[in-house]
DNA sequence: TTATTATATATAAATTATTATATATAAGGA
DNA sequence: TCCTTATATATAATAATTTATATATAATAA
């Protein structure tokens, strides 16, 4: 699914493997990820099966990047992608439920320790959902008014976020007041 | 992270590698899951390093079966593993997000139709979850009182998915409406 | 001045995960 | 009766992902 990923994002406009990281952790990191070290191998597949291009661009000061373009071939891919309904959800892993759910051996005060520090964590994400994304959102479709439709579909994503963080926090306010009563 | 997944389950009893994928489908799927064959890898290496036992146990009318036990050893690292906080949110991937963040060249019909399978999904995944789940929980804690610290962190998990669930179905009618009008 | 981070590329190795394949008996459904 | 699923084990091949490593210049912070 990374390829996709990576033609959604260059079929907004030409970019290097490290533009589309710094975008990618900006954008889509909270539901999109990808390591550059991936994102390189998979532009190399991209290139071969003729779903993007690429040419070096000589920098003075910096190395020099190399710059990917999608190609008529990409975009079919992609609209393909886009508009195929995905007919199932993807199964996910939450590593702190996993641990949760095998904790009964461990102290209430720890216990607490832990839901408190989720708390703190997921209420530290959901601050710079609600600013920095945000912001992020808002300041792109200012500048690029045409991508009014996508700046919709982004601010949908970005509520996504918003909306879950707010109902993991509420779970942990009420998991916390359970384990101190019951624990 | 799987091998805690096993210590913790066969920190309840011994049981077999098939055993232990269907024991994972009823109660962690939703947050933790795999498949038989790196389960039954996974089950080698923690018997190489000596976190658990195993034995063959012969079956009259079926294939035989491996039992594996955990160690003392293993019971001490499965220890050390739930009494240690996670300092960081595991990023997670989204499928749908992803496709939704680069749908803004969709048809405004295939869009809703999209939004609509997924809160299908969704509200399926959530039936689930308060019906079978749930009684799953409800009767393991019947049967096995001692263990009822970990029904209520099984509970836990449970209920956070169900509030995921739940806003995550409200966040797609809230997208729908907004689709309905602006896009 | 030195260490760290940013800007850039990219591969190799290791790890995790999925799919495919294999073997085998029993039970259930069409 | 035959096909599919359940019950069982397990490995091989492939794919996805992460970590490590390498090279190199510029900017920033201590």
């Amino acid at each position: 699914m990374l390829k996709y990923a990576l033609l959604g994002f260059l079929n907004y406009g030409p970019m290097s493997g490290y533009d589309l990281k710094q975008l990618m952790d900006q954008s889509t990191a909270n539901f999109w990820h990808a390591k550059l070290s991936q994102i390189y191998v998979t532009l190399k597949a991209l290139e071969a099966e003729d779903m993007i291009t690429s040419s070096a661009v000589t920098q003075e000061s910096r190395p020099d990047r190399r710059v990917y373009s999608i190609t008529a071939k990409g975009k079919a891919d992609l609209s393909k992608w886009v508009n195929t309904p995905d007919l199932e959800i993807a199964q996910s892993k939450e590593p702190f439920l996993l641990k949760l759910f095998f904790s009964a051996q461990i102290s209430k005060e720890n216990l607490l320790s832990q839901l408190r520090i989720q708390r703190d964590l997921h209420q530290k994400i959901l601050e710079r959902n609600k600013t920095e994304l945000a912001a992020v959102i808002a300041q792109t479709t200012e500048q690029a008014p045409h991508l009014k439709k996508d700046a919709l579909l982004w601010e949908a994503t970005r509520r996504s976020g918003e909306i879950i963080d707010e109902a993991i926090i509420r779970w942990l306010d009420e998991t916390i007041e359970i384990i101190n009563k019951e624990f």
